[in-house]
DNA sequence: TTTACTGCAAATATTTTGCAATATC
DNA sequence: GATATTGCAAAATATTTGCAGTAAA
C-alpha cells in the first residue's frame, strides 16, 4: 500500500505541475477527484464518482467532476474507457502495468487481462506528427457462456429444419 | 470497385444467414442500412447515417437505425467506434485490412494508421472462456500541432517566471 | 483585486422505450 | 394469420452550458 501511496503522491505532483503550466488554479475539488480515482484500480463512471464524493461528505457538482476529468485526461493521468454502453468511464493510467479489455459482443460483459504490449510494439513505425502516450485496446468476441447458448440455438434450428 | 461490391455482397449474405439463424426477419430497412455502412470506409455516427438515409429517399426511423446497428454488431459485420466525444460511431469490419486510431488528447483529432497486428499477436495466451473476433485499438497522445502549441506555452511560462 | 472556477439548474445531445400500424414469414 | 418489426413521439440518460457567487492567485 505504501507503493500505492507513492504513486498517488507523484500523480498529485504531476497534476499540480500541469495546472501551473497551464495557468489553471489548484482548487481542492480537483485534487479530491484525483485522489478518488487513484484510490481505485477499476474504471468508474462519472455518476458513481460523483455519488461517492457526496457520500464522503464532499460538496462538489457534477459539472466540476466532468470538468476535472477532462483536465486529468489532458494531463495524461487518467484515461477514458468507453465500453459501448452510452457511458464514459475513467481509470488511472498506471505507469507500468496495463491491461486490455475483453468485451463480449453478446452480453456486454467485460473481462480484463494483463497487457504485455507497449505502444511502441503496437506501432512499429512511429507515425510522424504524433507522439503516443498510452493506449486502450478493446478486444471483442464472445464469452464462453454466450458461445454455449449460441451453439444450442444453432443446433436447435438445425434440428427443426430437418 | 468490383472487389468492394463483392465484399458488400458477401456481407449481405452473412447478414441474411445471421438473421435466419436467429429467427429474425429480413426487412428491407436492415439491408439498406448495411449497404450504407459498407459503402463507406469511414466511421459514421447514427445521426449522420440517419440523415443520409433520409436524403437518399428512404423513410426509416432513428430507432430502426439503432436497432439494426446492434444487430450488425452482434453479427460481427460492424464495429462500434467510441472516440470519447459522447457519440458512438460505426464502421464496417473489413475482413483483411484493419487500422488503429490515433487520437490527440488535446484537440481530439483522429488519425488512422494501418494495423499490422492480429488479435492473436495482441493476446499471446488466448484467454480461456473467451473467443476473440476483432478489436479496436485507440492510441492516445499529442498531434504535432498541439505539441508545438504546448511547447510555446511552456517556453512562454518559463520566460515569465524568470 | 482580479477573474478562473464552482454549484446549481436549465439546455442539449444521445439513446431507449411504448404503442399502434405494417409487413415478414 | 400470427407476431416481429417499424415509425413516431415521448421518456430516460448523459453531458454541456449560462450565470451569479466564491475563492485562488
Amino acid at each position: 500500500m505504501s507503493e500505492e501511496k507513492a504513486k498517488e503522491w507523484s500523480a498529485r505532483q504531476k497534476f499540480a505541475r500541469f495546472l501551473e503550466e497551464h495557468k489553471k488554479r489548484k482548487t481542492p475539488e480537483r485534487f479530491v477527484i484525483l485522489e478518488k480515482i487513484f484510490s481505485s484500480q477499476a474504471h468508474v463512471g462519472v455518476d458513481t464518482l460523483y455519488k461517492q464524493l457526496l457520500a464522503d461528505g464532499y460538496r462538489v457538482s457534477r459539472a466540476t467532476v466532468y470538468n476535472t476529468l477532462d483536465l486529468l485526461v489532458e494531463a495524461g493521468l487518467v484515461r477514458r474507457v468507453t465500453l459501448g454502453d452510452g457511458m464514459t468511464r475513467y481509470e488511472r493510467v498506471s505507469g507500468s502495468m496495463n491491461h486490455h479489455h475483453l468485451i463480449c459482443t453478446r452480453c456486454g460483459k467485460v473481462k480484463e487481462v494483463k497487457a504485455v504490449s507497449t505502444v511502441a510494439e503496437l506501432l512499429p513505425k512511429k507515425p510522424r506528427s504524433f507522439e503516443p502516450a498510452y493506449y486502450t485496446l478493446y478486444i471483442y468476441g464472445m464469452c464462453s457462456s454466450c458461445a454455449r447458448r449460441e451453439q444450442m440455438m444453432r443446433t436447435g434450428i438445425a434440428e427443426k429444419s430437418k
